[in-house]
DNA sequence: AATAAGCACAACCGCCAGCTT
DNA sequence: AAAGCTGGCGGTTGTGCTTAT
């Protein structure tokens, strides 16, 4: 079964099922994650589940707020989704330097009007509404920075991730100038790889490696690669602490949930709990309370203090302690991650050490329990 | 020099929440 | 209450460019 794609690329359902995308770029065929009505589905009419699928799907569903979710879901099936736009007559791809100049010259003069599907029409544009907002706000707005991060960005984004994780659009908004495309590229192309690349080698003398964890997870409850991510920042964290204490459970915050999740099971899963709860935050409270279920306690400040010298700890040693992995700037980067204590010199403001006005959100930092 | 592999980033996608009809 | 629309979001892909082999 053969259906066309995006840009010419083909969609392959294997006999496993799994979906390969043949790239018109890279002429290969590769492993899709796609989950597979995606490509199927035409005219927003998704392909059917057979009844007992959804059945199975709902009563794993543990908590309510997934059952919702998954009622939603079927909601949504049976209601069918508009297109945003006819994407037969809709121009995709990269835009011109004159589709934006019209953009820019009528936002600029006209505004919005708080309706971008509309948007496209009176500019006479022929893109979606949804890609008109999307140049705007990540290309054309006033005030974008392009170009390379500051230490402190780095810094903030790091502490942000670890503390609330790939919200990107509260991460950007405390990044003047920033979008939370910009962040989340970044993050994906340097930063991870800086943070979780630079103890690489330390897990080959007896820690378990990353791809040993994703393994050790092909349970029955997947994790997102986000919070896979966060629980190996955690992991390496706890491992610099105490490295004899890997996996062991957070005793502390494991305590404080031992109520909260007296209705998880006993498979040998474990959960991510997400302490969101910051009194002086800076950010929305309304965009932090997501996800109720998963709130923790705060930490007291004393392990605030203790976790952030250790990631400080992770983010330098990772130039120091490694021989073939370690970090080198790239050209045009600014090399702060290799700045040395042995220098003798104290941090500079866009170092660890220095306390940004995002400090307060750091204290929700990401707590990780193990129910095990 | 040719080719493969990796990188960076703009753009696209589906999902979801909130609002209106 | 149901149906429909829109904006916002995070995940992922496509593709030009660079680097490695």
């Amino acid at each position: 079964m053969i259906q066309h794609r995006r840009r010419g690329s083909k969609v392959t359902q294997s006999q496993s099922g799994r979906c390969h995308v043949i790239s018109p770029h890279h002429h290969q065929v590769k492993p899709c994650s796609y989950k597979y009505h995606t490509h199927t589905q035409t005219n927003s009419t998704h392909l059917s589940i057979n009844t007992q699928d959804k059945a199975r799907q709902h009563k794993a569903a543990s908590t309510p707020h997934q059952r919702l979710q998954t009622l939603r879901s079927r909601k949504k099936e049976r209601m069918g989704r508009a297109p945003c736009c006819d994407k037969a007559t809709v121009k995709r791809g990269p835009w011109s330097p004159e589709e934006d100049a019209m953009l820019k010259t009528y936002i600029e003069e006209r505004g919005t009007g708080n309706n971008w599907i509309a948007l496209p029409h009176k500019i006479g544009l022929k893109r979606c509404g949804k890609s008109c907002r999307l140049r705007w706000l990540n290309y054309l707005r006033p005030n974008i920075k392009h170009g390379d991060f500051t230490p402190e960005e780095d810094s903030t984004i790091c502490k942000l991730y670890i503390s609330i994780g790939s919200r990107w659009s509260i991460i950007a908004a405390q990044l003047p100038g920033r979008t939370d495309n910009d962040v989340k590229n970044y993050w994906n192309t340097k930063l991870k790889k800086r943070l979780l690349g630079g103890r690489r080698k330390d897990r080959r003398q007896g820690a378990p490696a990353s791809n040993e964890l994703d393994s050790a997870n092909d349970g029955d409850r997947p994790l997102s690669a986000s919070a896979m991510e966060r629980i190996q920042l955690c992991m390496q964290l706890q491992e610099m602490q105490n490295p004899l204490q890997l996996w062991q459970p957070n005793r502390q915050v494991a305590a404080a949930h031992s109520d909260n999740n007296s209705n998880s099971n006993n498979s040998g899963s474990f959960n991510v709990a997400v302490a969101e709860q910051g009194q002086s935050s800076p950010l929305n409270d309304q965009h932090l309370s997501g996800h109720p279920q998963q709130l923790a306690s705060p930490p007291s400040s004393a392990n605030v203090v203790t976790i952030e010298a250790e990631l400080q700890e992770l983010l330098y040693s990772a130039t120091t302690t490694t021989t073939d992995s370690v970090v080198t700037t790239q050209q045009g980067d600014v090399d702060w991650w290799s700045y040395d204590h042995q220098k003798g010199k104290e941090a500079p403001e866009n170092c660890w050490d220095f306390t940004p006005r995002t400090t307060s959100v750091f204290q929700d930092y990401t707590s990780v329990v193990y129910d095990m």
